[in-house]
Parts: structure tokens; C-alpha cells; sequence
DNA sequence: GATGAATGAGAGTTCATTCAT
DNA sequence: TATGAATGAACTCTCATTCAT
């Protein structure tokens, strides 16, 4: 038996590729550094994965497995209260931000190294962005449905603004700093996306003038 | 005289890389590329630009000029009305929306391929995110001081918000359409972020069951 | 096991260096040619050197290593004899012009490529030229302690005339002919040196008019 | 009438040139650095001289008649004295010095870049060379016939030795410093080509061993 | 004569990929 | 499976030279 399986060995690789792409970037990195990395030799590379393009790939439906296995997990019921919505919403980013916070190389690679490579890989950037756009989506829709969102603005493009603010959320207050507090970062989108901007609920505002 | 002045020459090999890098990507783009593109001998690129690092930093700073006059350009009054707060932010909106949508090859360059180039090319981008940021912020501020916005959310998270929702629009429905409706997009972000999801603002939901 | 060890591959391209810069020089010689020489793809060269100036500073090492075990060699004795100390001087000037008449090539690029390429090429072809000097400078130093040489003249000036009459020596009579008579060379070189141009020891010329 | 003629231009062009390959040396040395250095533009170098070989081969040239019109120069006559001919190679030493510590980047030039550019610098060269070679022959000779030189050995040896330690004084006691006592250093040449190394003109050297 | 923007051949170098061991 | 020396296409960049003004 081998001391490492060919399944150990394709992630050995896997993860130096990850380390490599998140501190090089995907152009300055070479298939040098990642078998350096790994500590095998170049020839082994290419006994798991086809091309510096593939590997790219690999990393993206790997990440691709991870955010479906959470999405697909089952979520522990909120207890029920006035802002029951905001309270699943809020849950949700914070899933959604732990998993980019538990897996900070990938997720630099993802976001910033995402950059054009090659059609198969743009196709696999996409399906994954679709499986985030998707699920919002259908979550915005299923809560509008329930009357527990406000229904004046369409689910899909909920989704695409929910995506963005996340993307945003994560470069800036999560890549950057070895310990952010996901838990506040949450609670607070979730207060802006469900109160909104308007200031005073009831009455006009006084006399504004242009700014 | 010559025909072209040095000025001339520089903006059209400019243009002609942001063409080349929108389509083709920094990485895959060759100096022959942009030359070819632009009808100059290989040499004339490196009378203007220093290396190819160098013209995407060009590209970089000439966008940032781009968004620097579109935010110092006086903005028309808008009409006092009740949702005087919210008139102000989708104009801003807006503007800030057309301007993406009137360069879609430097957009899609400066929002896809900016991958980790170059530290100058780094800092560059950093300095134009900064100067999108500052504005919301300050905005924000402002809006809050005389009493328009909702005074619940820091500014500077707004401002990071702001960004993401406005890079995920342009990427999401202003770079893949020839012609996407601009107006109709802000009204329905500017809704988005004024209303909030909060779906009645006097009433409990009613029995609500985990999603 | 490989045909070649990569000692030996280094080797062959040094010599194909060698070999290259003798017959078109540093400047014209192109990194084709040499690996053209050494029957090596392009890229091979640069597993065993850096760049075009790390070979040619190679190229002055091997050579300073070549000098350097000719002056560590144990010298036969020369048998004691009236002119003990021309007999020394004549069989050192021997096995100088030797080891360059043994590899023309290299005493080519040494002595007629030796330009202005590089800081560490100089710095190279300077101990080069030290380690020359320094041992002439010792026997000359040596032989006038021992009362074989006349001690009139500094022995440090009397290395760089060595070197220099070394260097001509070697231009004028080893580079340009395959096969020169070194032993006679330096039979009348060492006479130059040991008797001087005075004509008669003793008596005062006769009557000698402005030349 | 122009504010220079062009002979002066192109003086000025060759000074601008040796005054840079003395510094960058041929390979690294552009005519953009020669240029700017001589304060015209680009295109009036190519109204002066052909190449970038052919302004080598002017400097050469330059050099060339420097040196022929110091030789062709009457030298004042040396005082009758004892030791005629060494006074004579003396001041024949001194005069070679002189010359090249006049014009110490042309010297720079022309000993230490004279590297293998082109079949026509190379011929030109080879004339300079061999410029000075006949004068140092045809000088040895003449004193020998007089009787004020060793008939032991070849003028034509002697002249290349000759040049030999010329060059090499140049390069090591000349080019470096500033300011060389280049009195002494002829005396201290001409005094160990006169007298030779031979220790003692008259008894036996006692009992050397080997060094 | 003088200019200097433009040229483009050609250089050195990199590195993803292969394959004999 | 694993190795790593070897490959060579493709790249960026330089700079001597030209020529319309």
C-alpha cells in the first residue's frame, strides 16, 4: 500500500495550488512553485491534473462542492419572534461569510484571482456564481411568498445585489484581517438590507435642500 | 506637424489595449495583440508605455480620472419631494452606472481582470476602489447629518455595500447587454436600499415557519 | 540513469560557450548559437546558467581554476647551474604560455573578450588577473630574498610587466598560430628579462648620436 | 553661416562617443546615451557616421593619428651620458606614457572595450597595433646597430614585449589614477629593461635550491 | 543640415509540458 | 506511480536605423 493514496495526493496538490494562487495569483504563479509547494516533483502534477488551467478549475469546483454541501445542509430553526425574516436573513450571510472566513486562500483565489483564463474555467466561475445567485433567489422568493419579505422588488435581482454586497463584505472586511467578527458583519448588512435606508417611517422629512 | 500628436498616439494605444484586454484578458493579451489593434510597429508601444503592466496601470488611472470628473460635475437639483433622500441616491445611482455602461471595455477590465498584476498596478486599483468608497461615505454622511438616511448603519459599511451592489450591476446587467436599461436599474437598486425587505412596517408576520 | 549527468551537460555548454564567444565574441554571439553548438534546446542553457553574462563569468572561473592547479603543481627541480634563477624564470614562463597555448579558445575570450559586460564578469576577470599578479609578485619577492634577482626593481611592478608581456606574448604568438614553439618563446623572453638590453656590461658605448 | 562647421559637429559627436564607451563600454553604450551626451539629435549621428562600428572605428582612427603625429615629432636630444641608449628608451617610454595619460578615456577605449565588434574595426585596430609595434622594431633595431642595445634578442620580440608592458602600465598605473607619476613609472620601466634581473653581473649566485 | 517619432528584426528569457527512466 | 532533465514555442523588450518634416 502506498503511503499516500491517489486521492491524498490529488488534495496535497489541490491545496498547494490554492496556497500558491492566493499569495502569487494565477499568472505569476508557476506549476514550480506548486509542486515546490507540495513537495513532489513536477512530472507528478501532471499525473492529477491536465494543465495549469485545470488545476484553476479544480479549485473553483472544489469550492463549487463546499458552498453546495452548506447550502444543502439542514439549518437549525430560528426562534420565532417580530422579525422572524431578518432573522433568517441574518443567518444565512453569516453562513454564507463563515464559510469564506473558514476557507480564506480559496476564497482570495476565487474572488480576486478570478480573472479570464480560459473558457472552461470562465464556465466553472459561472456555474458557481449561478448556484449563489440561485439559491438567493429562490430564498428571497420562497420568503416573499411567505409574506416575509417585502415583495416590491424582484427575487433575481435581490440576489444579484445580495452577491455583490457579499463578494464586497468578504474582500473587504474579511480577506484583509486574520480575525474579523463575521457574527457583527452579519448582523449588520442583515439590519441595512432589512430596514432599508428611509429615515423616519412615518413622517416628511424637514425641508431638505439639494447636497 | 505630424499627423498625430504624442497625445493622440498614447490615447490610441490606450484604447486599443483596453479593446485587447477586455476581450482577450491581461494574461492571454500580447504586446503584438495591442499593436496590431492599434496599426503601430511593436517598438511605438514602448515609446509610451514602460511595459505592459504599465498600460494596464494607464488604464487603471484613466478610468480613475473618468470617475473623479463624473463626481465633481455639479449635479442638476433635484425637486424637493417626499422621498427627497431616496431622489438623491438613485440619481447618484445613476450617473454612477451610465458612466460603466458608457466605457463597457475599460469596465470589463478594470472589474474582471483586476487580478494581482503588479504593486503599482495594485496600488492603482486600490486608489480608484478608495475614490468610490470615499464618495459613498461621505455621501452617506452627509445625508445622515441632515436627517435624509436612516442614521442606523455606518457609513463606511454603506459605502462597502454600495460598491459591491454596483460592481455586481455593472458585471451582472450592464457588461453582458449591448443596451440595458441604466434608469430602470438604479430605480429598482435605489428601491431596494430605501425600502429595505422589511415587508410591513406596522404589522407581525403572520405564524412563519422556518424556511 | 541519465546519459549525460548534469555535470557533464554543464561542461558541454560551457565548452559550446567557449568555443562560440573565441570565434564571434560576447556581443554577437547569441544563445542559439551556443546551444546550436552543444546540440541543446534553447531552454537547456538556461537549467545550468543564468544568463549570457553568467556563462561568460563561467567561463573566467573554469579558467582561474585551470591557473590556479597549474601554480599549486609541484615543480620539477631545475639542476643547479650558473643562471639558477633565469632557469626558474624560463620554466614558469613554460608553463604559462603552456596553459594557454593548451586552450586557445578560452585564452582568447579571456584576453580579447574581456569588455565591459558586467559587474560581476569584472569583478571575476579582476581576481582573475590578481591571481596572476599575486604570484608573480611572491616568486619575484622570493627570488630577490634568495639573492636570484636583482632587487632594484619592485616586485609589483615587475608582476604587472610579467603579465603584460604574458598577455602580448600569448596575442601575438600562441592565439594566432596553431602550433607555436612555446618552449622558444619563453626561452627568449626569460633571456630579455634576465640579461636586459645593455648592451656591454663593462665598457661605455661608443660615441652614440640622437636616434 | 551655421554655428558650427561639421567638422566640429562631428569632433563633438566622436568626443561624445568615446567619453561614453569609456563608461558604458561598446555593447552596453547606445546612440541614444551618445547622442544626449553630445546634445543633438538622434539623426544627426547618422549625417556623421554610418554605424555605431563606424563611430568605433573613427575613435580608433582619432587614436590612430594622435599616435602617429606624437611619433613623427622630433624629439630633443638626450645629453651624451654614460648610459646613452637607457636614457633614450627612457624618454621613448615616457613620450608612449604621456600620450595615452593625455587621453585617458580614448586609452580606456581603445585597450580595455577593443573587443571583437566587426572585420573593419578589427582591421583598424590591427593597424594601431601594429602602428606602434614597427616603431618599437625599427627603434630596437637602430640601437642595436649602433651598439647601444643587447644584440641577443629579436627587435621584433622586443617590440612586442614592448607593447606588452606598455599596455599593461596604461591599464594598471594610468587608467586608475588621475593623477600617475608617469616620470617614474617610465624610469622605473626603462631601468628593468636596461639592467635586467640578473642579480649579480659578475660572481656565481650561492647554492640555490629549488623555490 | 537637423530633427525625433516610428520602425521591426532580433535578442534574451520563461515556463508549461513531456517522457525516458 | 513518481521523477526531473529536457524541450521549444512564445513572450516581452531593446535599440540601431530610417525618413518625413
Amino acid at each position: 500500500m502506498p503511503l499516500v493514496t491517489g486521492r491524498e495526493r490529488r488534495r496535497q496538490l489541490l491545496d498547494a495550488a490554492i496556497w500558491t494562487f492566493a499569495r502569487k495569483g494565477f499568472r505569476r504563479a508557476s506549476i514550480s512553485d506548486i509542486v515546490a509547494r507540495a513537495q513532489v516533483a513536477r512530472g507528478t502534477f501532471y499525473l492529477y491534473f491536465d494543465s495549469k488551467e485545470d488545476v484553476f478549475l479544480a479549485i473553483v469546483e472544489d469550492f463549487h462542492d463546499r458552498v453546495r454541501r452548506m447550502l444543502e445542509e439542514p439549518e437549525p430553526p430560528v426562534p420565532l419572534a417580530d422579525h422572524h425574516g431578518r432573522a433568517l436573513l441574518q443567518r444565512t450571510l453569516r453562513r454564507w461569510l463563515e464559510l469564506f472566513a473558514g476557507h480564506r486562500d480559496a476564497a482570495q483565489v476565487i474572488l480576486k484571482e478570478a480573472t479570464s483564463i480560459d473558457p472552461k474555467v470562465e464556465a466553472g466561475l459561472r456555474r458557481l456564481r449561478q448556484l449563489g445567485l440561485n439559491y438567493f433567489a429562490t430564498r428571497f422568493e420562497r420568503l416573499q411568498a411567505r409574506g416575509l419579505v417585502n415583495r416590491g422588488v424582484s427575487p433575481d435581482l435581490l440576489a444579484h445585489l445580495q452577491m455583490g454586497m457579499m463578494d464586497e463584505a468578504v474582500i473587504g472586511f474579511i480577506l484583509p484581517e486574520p480575525r474579523g467578527d463575521v457574527d457583527a458583519l452579519a448582523a449588520q448588512i442583515a439590519s441595512f438590507e432589512w430596514d432599508g435606508l428611509r429615515p423616519d417611517r412615518s413622517g416628511t422629512p424637514a425641508v431638505p435642500r439639494n447636497v
